[in-house]
DNA sequence: CTGTTAGCGCGTTCAC
DNA sequence: GTGAACGCGCTAACAG
């Protein structure tokens, strides 16, 4: 068949005419018949039927939209060039749709805000019924637009207007967890080494910390958090200067897996073990990380996929009703491994 | 505004229609004002697009598109969870078409060739102007249709008929690459730690790094590529045997990144300094593990924003005309940083 | 130059 | 039960 020397397309698909045509009715008599309308006998759905499937038949979503007011589709408009947080978010959405009953444009903004409008006018222009945002921070953002004729709903990063609906994670729960969790296996000399000082989750997340400590009469060491950037030198750097003044040090509390990462590495080459001597716990748990060292390092999980998939149902909720505004915190479990 | 306590929707978007009644003329006319057709007079071009941008008119795609028969929409369908090779390649694409001019549903199929079909059929309902499919693996696939209505293109995984088209990075040259550019740096004594035996990827860099050895007379440590798997641990415990048999060992390509982080763990473990006394080379250039290590890793970058550019604009060039079919295969770049 | 007419493919009244 | 007729919003062919 197909042994054309170089690639065309010539195939078209069938239509509800021809499908009529062919099983002998009106084009309103297979609609019906098609979609299990009532008043049709069932002789003649049966016919329409047949005639469907042989012509694979499958209706265009174009025109029926067009007359029903509804796409089936929604827009993912994401900052997050990694797509670490954005993809799980993704997934869970579409988990939530049902896959294939809702399609899924993804728009990557990589940040810029100009592209972002320009995104967002593709999709209103396409008639998408709902619109899910999804930051590159935690940190609030501006609300992509005002009046907008479809639901918004913003993932990870909430939206700065209260009135807009908002689905995040719980970066305060998540930071308070971690610290009970090494409270919980006896460490009481822990210190946190955390990220960028302006980001919402590292603030967030050491707030969390500090009264999980304080609820037991503890404090960190150095009683403050160190702030400084995402990275693995950094947390090797920050584990070092610890090691030199804290050999009592028997717990960290790492911004991300990254930091445990570096701090792992400053343990071992000082010859601390861990977890024996110091207890190491990181959040995201970005597999690639957590489970390549040795020992394998226990992480805070933040639940994106339940993050997209209450982001998903939300903008279902607002489509066919209506929805209480505000921030939604999605609750993060702990990943056991070897580090803690 | 908004001060409503919940959220809702009630904004409707301007039709055509309206723009023409508030410019007092046809549809027909104001249509051809907005596109720019010929046949207007220049002053009421002007009121029409007065009126428009009073009413913030933008045209309706779902209609414009069942009248054009063409959408503007591209479907991406991938089997890569992580996205690890699929989200460079999305942006390749969106970048190819140009930001928002085209959108792209993005359909995950995990790795499943029924929720595939499913996402396929939905695509096809809504009559996407082509298809990109990108494999998980580079092994070759099945088509994932015979005589569809639209071009497909096959991304890091071809298609296993020769008469669809497909775009890959080229595996065999990086390989030799690598080797080439631990020989241009005095390295003799190379050994090869692979990942998963039965991956095309894994094969073909085998057989470069081979071929480019025998260019200069020379062969593998132990004659062979050491296959095992993709992780760290794996790195890590072929290179401890390395270190046992081969105290000439002066230069390793690792099949990926994390491989190349468990080399450099058990080399430094055992004092081996890298790169002086070994060079270390792996493959992917995932920034997260080859900017955290210390020495920082140099890699081969397999170019996955060019697959995804040059996929796009072979999906453009079989919409409007026909392209040979065959496999392209991609360059791939080294990058060098502190390792090798 | 402009307006009228006729579709694109489908769902939905409303007569028959 | 069935089918003709209309509309969704827009573009294109034809008259004026």
């Amino acid at each position: 068949m197909s042994a054309t020397p170089s690639s065309e397309q010539t195939n078209t698909r069938a239509t509800l005419k021809q499908v009529a045509q062919l099983a002998d009715v009106s084009i309103a008599t297979a609609s019906k018949a098609l979609n299990d309308r009532v008043h049709v006998r069932a002789s003649t759905r049966q016919r329409v039927l047949d005639a469907a499937a042989q012509l694979r038949f499958s209706p265009n979503e174009q025109a029926r939209s067009l007359s029903m007011g509804q796409t089936g589709t929604v827009g993912l408009i994401t900052g997050d060039l990694e797509g670490r947080f954005s993809l799980p978010i993704l997934m869970g959405a579409e988990d939530a749709f049902g896959t294939g009953r809702m399609s899924v444009f993804l728009c990557d903004a990589r940040g810029d805000s100009i592209r972002e409008q320009y995104h967002l006018d593709a999709l209103l222009r396409r008639n998408v019924d709902g619109i899910i945002v999804v930051g590159a921070l935690t940190n609030a953002r501006k609300p992509i637009g005002r009046d907008l004729p479809v639901p918004v709903v913003y993932a990870y990063a909430p939206s700065e207007d209260p009135n807009d609906v908002s689905v995040v994670p719980n970066d305060v729960a998540a930071g308070a967890d971690a610290v009970r969790y090494l409270l919980d296996q006896g460490r009481t000399r822990i210190a946190h080494i955390s990220g960028v000082s302006n980001y919402t989750a590292a603030i967030e997340r050491s707030q969390g910390v500090t009264a999980a400590l304080q609820e037991r009469g503890l404090t960190l060491l150095d009683d403050m958090t160190h702030f400084g950037s995402w990275s693995e030198q950094w947390g090797r750097s920050a584990t070092e200067r610890l090691i030199e003044r804290h050999p009592d040090l028997d717990g960290i509390v790492c911004g991300n897996d990254q930091i445990s990462r570096g701090a792992l590495d400053a343990l071992q080459r000082a010859g601390w073990n861990v977890p024996s001597r110091v207890a190491l716990l990181g959040f995201d748990n970005w597999e690639v990380l957590t489970t390549g060292s040795r020992p394998q390092l226990s992480s805070v999980d933040l639940n994106f996929e339940l993050v997209g998939r209450e982001a998903a149902s939300l903008l279902f909720g607002m489509m066919s009703g209506t929805v209480e505004p505000g921030i939604r915190r999605i609750d993060s479990r702990i990943v056991t491994r070897e580090s803690a």
